[in-house]
DNA sequence: TAGGTTTGTTTCAAACTTGAACCAAGCCCC
DNA sequence: GGGGCTTGGTTCAAGTTTGAAACAAACCTA
């Protein structure tokens, strides 16, 4: 088949896509690694841990959840586990397991600088955008991740909160 | 100040965009690692050159263009000219610069590998959006990357075409 | 229940990114 | 016209990411 080329107006929106992209992570990353000394991902696990209810989380579950391969999700709890940030706990149940859970010095590192990490969020992108934009952005990025249902994200919510994949619990 | 945490519908989006962004340009990379053997950000240089009348820039216009480092932008350019999809110039009007210009051989790949890069970025995302959509896309994105605007950015658009920053041209 | 497959996680080497430092070369201005 | 500042680019070490391979435990199934 013929390839079908980008309108203009899809290249626009691809162009300015990709250009923000760029620049918003790279802001943010700059800010958390002055004020946190660890980038946006990092900062993303210890977020994700804090919102679960006992704060703790298969690695599976959390690669899952943030969109990352598990070997970079070792690389980056190993990182942090060092920082005593975050935890390692032996999944009782399945003796493969290994649940990552956020530290008491994790949860003060998250309180400390979640404030500077929401503003900047704002200032980079909220604060550009009109009430109704922001209805748009969540739908389009919905539609947008739907389409990768199949090859990630599975069913999700177990009976154990940070346990949301197979049908199996632990710890 | 107290914080202005995310609104419900702002934590939605923030969450789908982050989500996203993090499948879309692995699935990008994943592609295109396969066809044309490299990654997004080296693809991106390869198509940026090619859009111009010569098919070369200055190194730091082209960092500019991809919101990127010079420092990456090195050890990027220097792996493609090992590949020989690239090759540098000196600049004759400023002996500081260094001008990247696309090969025979870079071009060519380029178009064997650019209809596969359409048809997935359609398949990524356009294909999933409403014709509203692309153009509430454009606007949110557009108006993002304005907020950068002093950081970077600067005028643009020179005498000389793949020469847009400084008054200066070269080559 | 032994053997084979799948699942959960880590490991390893190679590739890539970051940021600070460095080296020229242009610029400015007294 | 010789400092001193700025700009263009690269280099270097440290940190991160990738993808394939290695392991081990769990799960079939004949």
């Amino acid at each position: 088949m013929t390839t079908r080329w980008l309108s203009p107006e899809e290249q626009r929106a691809w162009r300015a896509y990709i250009a923000s992209v760029a620049l918003v992570e790279d802001a943010l990353d700059r800010q958390l690694q002055q004020e946190a000394g660890m980038p946006h991902l990092y900062y993303s696990i210890l977020a994700t841990l804090s919102e679960t209810p006992e704060r703790k989380l298969r690695m599976t579950d959390l690669a899952e959840e943030l969109k990352i391969t598990r070997s970079r999700l070792t690389y980056a709890v190993t990182r942090l586990e060092k920082d005593g940030l975050v935890g390692r706990e032996d999944c009782r149940w399945d003796k493969r397991g290994s649940i990552a859970t956020l530290t008491e010095d994790g949860m003060r590192v998250l309180e400390r600088t979640a404030p500077g990490h929401v503003e900047t969020v704002r200032a980079l992108l909220f604060d550009r955008l009109t009430p109704e934009q922001v209805g748009q952005l969540e739908e389009i990025f919905t539609a947008v991740s739907e389409g990768f249902q199949g090859e990630d994200a599975r069913p999700t919510a177990e009976d154990v909160p940070w346990r949301r994949r197979s049908g199996k619990s632990c710890s």
